[in-house]
DNA sequence: AGCACGCCGACT
DNA sequence: GTCGGCGTGCTC
């Protein structure tokens, strides 16, 4: 890294603040302080005071008369000069102001001040004759003689005295309060620690990825069935990183739900890794960052906001199932938690791992262009054989009415647990039913602020908006005819799902899991150690049970309604719902026992259908290519969504019009819309979206800035820019 | 993001 | 006459 220039009292400095300001504050250093590049300091704003980070020397453009002089420097290691060439850079790319890209690397404004020191508690050296002994006073002294001391919270509780009868003693000159050090140094993974036996193809990838962690950046997909054992082989290329002595981040989806992933890692290396996600405590995330920015934290395991730790030594990213869309952050600042690990990757000259069954488009024509190089390990692991996968033609074959599993699912369900086996029904719709309507009058419950229904929970007793958070109770009467007991739920939810299974199987111990059922990360991984001791033999879920769990005896995966991913008119609907498809069948059978799978589908003959049936991958996505490539969509032409909302519907229209005729002509640019965005209303704020589509040699963000700049907003109405959209929402 | 200022309705 | 609603605008 370069040598970080000091600033010395009375240079002006140029301060990037966590907030979505057009570009960094000017301030002058005051006497007696020097700050280098990347110092976290207090400074001044308005009539408050903000932690902001020294950016660079002054940018010189604002009157002298303004400038105001610097608080103080925080003691906390500096911002690493990758870290803010990273933050300048995801901004630039996203179009969003410096200040609130750098806002995600601030997360922990506690980590910035001083370690407080944790006050501990032992008996005063020169003990007071005067002050009176109580019984309570004695057991105290009995228990800090000869110990450590002893903080003030566990010596109340040891003792069984009050917190104030601590106090008092402290008051009172008995005891003496000592400052100990808060949060010891997380324990080191240790890379010398044999790894697991590893067959020939895993050796060999482990081998070619250890050898690329000395070697600068690179892109690698490591792409392999579920069950092949990807996480083995590139936690060689973390034991490689960690060799060299250099730190490692490994983004997960849903990284609150992967105890089985800790577990192996712990297995593998002797010591847990540091997670960084968002059911962390205040006093965890605090300890975390600070762990990071001290370079004591060697392994990161995190959700997409680890990128923006302050690693001061990153050697290594490895993003896990990189193909998930929960990696593209939708609110706030938008980005592709991947596609900016490629980027950090290359400002820290590192290599990237993108491990993956089921690469995103992305990522293969990366490495059809050779940017990105592929490993590939072709067999499940251990022997165990790929399930086989069937469609149920529900046309032909399906359910009676007011039921979801159709005969021939049934049947396997009762070979599968007759055998002693178990079983998993997936179906990615939280709630007991999609839809509620009144059979008197027809009206459907819908959201007051959303474009959505309102889903019935009846585990919870409630209507919820899966989309803003809106709650109601099942009114007893329809609020628009006024007709008594007239709803009627329609279609299936988990809840429902599991009530005919448990109706159907009274015998069977069944299990329900969705991401509203589980209550916490400990709860989900109670459900999955239930699974894996046989405790249970049937789990109904959503897409929570398709990612990353192993249960040895699981040979049935049902799919009770393939098509849902598939409605609607977003881009990527065909090959994501083949991803989460075949991750959900890559469940079945990852042991010795074969595993099948059962799609029920009302369209057997689709694409996506076709190629989980005959296991035929590589030309479902050359035909998925090549209508990406006609149409010069993503990954081979660039995609800009403007986001255009607020309350008053005509007035979004209106801005939205504008933008339209003010859209770029330029050729290999085409502006379309605006139409109403896929949730025309959200929030209680109505959505409309542009969308620009652009050759792949177009700047796309120049050409968005150029016509944005012009662009007049008006209050009420808020502009979001989503470069390289996903979700279409 | 805060926290001001600023301009219009119900209170001491 | 003031207290207070939240709509625009600035902060080096």
């Amino acid at each position: 890294m370069g040598i970080s220039k000091t600033f010395l009292p009375g240079q002006r400095i140029a301060v990037m603040l966590p907030l979505p300001l057009p570009g960094p504050y000017d301030y002058l250093v005051p006497e007696g302080l020097a700050v280098e590049a990347g110092a976290f300091v207090r400074v001044p704003l308005g009539r408050r005071d903000e932690v902001g980070v020294v950016w660079g020397p002054g940018t010189d453009t604002v009157a002298p008369a303004k400038l105001r002089e610097v608080r103080g420097r925080l003691p906390a290691p500096p911002l690493p000069e990758i870290s803010r060439r990273f933050v300048e850079w995801v901004g630039d790319y996203c179009l969003a102001p410096t200040g609130a890209v750098l806002k995600m690397a601030m997360s922990v404004t506690a980590a910035l001040e001083p370690p407080r020191p944790m006050v501990a508690y032992r008996a005063a050296a020169v003990q007071d004759a005067s002050a009176r002994l109580t019984p309570a006073r004695r057991r105290v002294l009995e228990l800090v003689t000869g110990t450590p001391p002893l903080p003030a919270a566990d010596l109340s509780r040891e003792a069984g005295v009050s917190p104030s009868v601590i106090r008092g003693m402290a008051d009172a000159g008995l005891l003496e309060a000592v400052a100990t050090c808060r949060s010891p140094a997380p324990p080191e993974p240790d890379w010398r620690r044999p790894g697991p036996s590893l067959s020939r193809a895993q050796h060999e990838a482990a081998q070619d990825l250890a050898a690329k962690v000395v070697d600068g950046f690179s892109v690698t997909l490591l792409e392999g069935v579920t069950g092949s054992g990807k996480t083995e082989v590139y936690f060689e290329a973390i034991a490689a990183a960690l060799q060299k002595g250099r730190q490692v981040l490994v983004l997960l989806p849903e990284i609150a739900l992967s105890a089985q992933w800790l577990e192996r890692f712990a297995r593998r290396f002797g010591a847990p890794p540091a997670e960084w996600h968002s059911d962390l405590s205040a006093g965890q995330r605090r300890d975390t960052w600070r762990a990071v920015a001290e370079g004591a934290a060697r392994v990161v395991v995190g959700a997409r906001s680890a990128l923006f730790l302050p690693y001061p030594d990153l050697g290594l990213i490895v993003v896990d199932e990189e193909h998930d869309s929960s990696f593209k952050q939708e609110d706030g600042t938008i980005y592709h938690a991947r596609d900016m690990a490629v980027v950090r990757g290359r400002l820290g000259e590192h290599p990237v791992v993108l491990a993956s069954a089921t690469p995103s488009l992305e990522t293969q024509a990366n490495v059809q262009a050779g940017r990105y190089r592929r490993l590939h390990l072709p067999d499940r692991h251990a022997g165990a054989a790929m399930p086989g996968v069937a469609a149920v033609d529900m046309r032909r074959n399906g359910p009676p009415r007011r039921s979801w599993l159709s005969p021939p699912l049934l049947a396997a369900l009762e070979e599968t647990l007759a055998a002693g086996e178990q079983a998993m029904l997936f179906l990615n719709r939280r709630g007991y039913a999609p839809l509620t309507l009144c059979r008197g009058c027809g009206m459907r419950l819908q959201c007051p602020n959303c474009t959505a229904w309102l889903v019935e929970h009846r585990l919870l007793g409630r209507l919820q908006c899966h989309h803003c958070g809106h709650q109601a109770r099942l009114p007893s009467l329809c609020p628009s005819c006024g007709a008594a007991d007239s709803f009627a739920a329609c279609g299936p939810g988990v809840e429902r799902l599991y009530e005919e299974v448990a109706a159907r199987f009274p015998d069977a111990r069944c299990a329900i899991m969705a991401s509203d059922t589980v209550a916490s990360p400990a709860a989900a991984a109670e459900l999955v150690r239930r699974m894996e001791a046989r405790e249970l033999d049937l789990l109904v879920g959503t897409q929570i049970v398709a990612k990353g769990h192993h249960f040895p005896l699981l040979t049935l995966v049902g799919v009770i309604d393939a098509d849902l991913g598939l409605a609607g008119g977003d881009l990527r609907a065909a090959e994501r719902t083949y991803q989460l498809l075949a991750q959900v069948a890559g469940r079945a059978g990852r042991s010795e026992h074969p595993g099948r799978v059962l799609l029920q589908t009302y369209q057997p003959d689709h694409p996506v259908m076709q190629a989980l049936v005959s296991g035929d991958a590589e030309r479902f996505y050359a035909e998925e290519a090549a209508g990406r490539r006609a149409a010069g969509m993503p990954p081979f032409g660039k995609l800009a969504a403007l986001i255009v909302s607020g309350a008053d519907a005509a007035r979004v229209d209106a801005v939205a019009r504008r933008l339209a005729r003010s859209a770029p002509r330029l050729p290999g640019v085409t502006v379309l819309g605006p139409a109403p965005a896929p949730l025309a209303m959200l929030r209680g704020r109505h959505r409309v979206r542009l969308l620009l589509r652009a050759e792949r040699r177009v700047n796309v963000q120049a050409t968005l800035r150029g016509w944005l700049s012009t662009a007049e907003i008006p209050g009420g109405v808020r502009l979001q820019v989503d470069v390289d959209p996903y979700g279409f929402l």
